[in-house]
DNA sequence: TCAAACTTTCAGAACATTCTGAAAGTTTAA
DNA sequence: TTAAACTTTCAGAATGTTCTGAAAGTTTGA
């Protein structure tokens, strides 16, 4: 499992990136290894290719597991497990990106709406509570449309993003003509 | 500045979600602690209120300032700096929504874009290519979009978000029309 | 120019995360 | 069954991050 010095620049980086993006720095040069390549790889295979201990590629495994970002595979005559990327590259963005909102935005919200039930006895609870009540409304809005938008296709919603600012135009154009 | 109960929840919650969000667990507290209280407060304030010390209050604040997060102000016949948010909560959201890309998405696109420029000599190079190109291009149309819709005013912003999935009907009317 | 009132810096301590490797657990084929 | 071939777990080591508090730096008014 030698990689060449693309590959190893790019799963390198997917190690640095890894932290920013909610995992650890081996757990990303594991995935980043997986996605670029071909074939399936065992757990041996992976623990070499980038020198970590079988134990750790154990660990690091489960935690891609736990995104929902790999996939086992088996091989005929194999007793090894053999791990590849779970779906396209478009689910593993959209993956990543729920995971993340699970683990960042809906915790926020539940204890805002929790504290947003009490009520204010002095003034600086209340001015407490309307920048709380702004931040969840303003979370929730963003929570509602990211979920709409995960409802349309990959292809509408590369029209859409593609389309850009365009899309302010085009509502105004409907606004317009339902006048 | 003593929190009552419901002010503290709050500020413990974001300093748990400092790290999730990108700095770390006091500067989250020293964060949320200033979004919560009418009044800016000074250094002393803040590192008494959060039992931190003064040196560490001093980062914080530079670390908040590097994320375009708080302004400083100054009292009459007072030598010492107050802090308070920089601009509204929607701003806010805008400004860590930026920054992360910045530190996320930003240099992995530079990456790619070098990477690409070489000439797969394998067969392992040339799927490993493809890949990047994939992620590549999809990140480049989410930042594309992203700042597009940044350009956007708060209030059109909202109309689009609350539209939702809707947006998808908005835009086939717009293509049969034209047609 | 001075000193009081502040802010910043940074070495080392405290704390938190990640990694290793050996031991324990599991599965399979014979 | 058994044992070979794997995977998982977890204590402690290694590494990384954050915090404190004392010292150094800066600003201001007299």
């Amino acid at each position: 499992m030698l990689m060449s010095s693309q590959v190893e620049s790019f799963v390198m980086h997917c190690g640095e990136m890894g932290s920013r993006w909610g995992f650890n720095r081996t757990v990303g040069q594991m995935y980043g290894l997986l996605i670029i390549n071909e074939q399936a790889l065992s757990a041996i295979q992976i623990s070499e290719a980038l020198n970590i201990s079988r134990g750790n590629v154990s660990m690091g495994i489960k935690e891609l597991q736990s995104w929902r970002l790999v996939q086992v595979q088996h091989k005929p005559k194999d007793r090894k497990e053999y791990y590849t990327p779970a779906g396209s590259i478009w689910e593993m963005a959209i993956r990543v990106f729920e995971e993340r909102r699970k683990r960042e935005v809906d915790p926020t919200l539940s204890l805002l709406r929790s504290n947003l039930l009490e009520t204010p006895n002095t003034q600086e609870a209340l001015f407490a509570q309307e920048k709380m009540k702004e931040i969840h409304d303003l979370l929730e809005t963003i929570t509602h449309w990211a979920a709409e938008l995960q409802s349309l296709s990959p292809e509408k919603l590369n029209t859409l993003m593609k389309l850009g600012a365009g899309v302010s135009k085009v509502i105004d154009m409907k606004d317009r003509l339902l006048k």
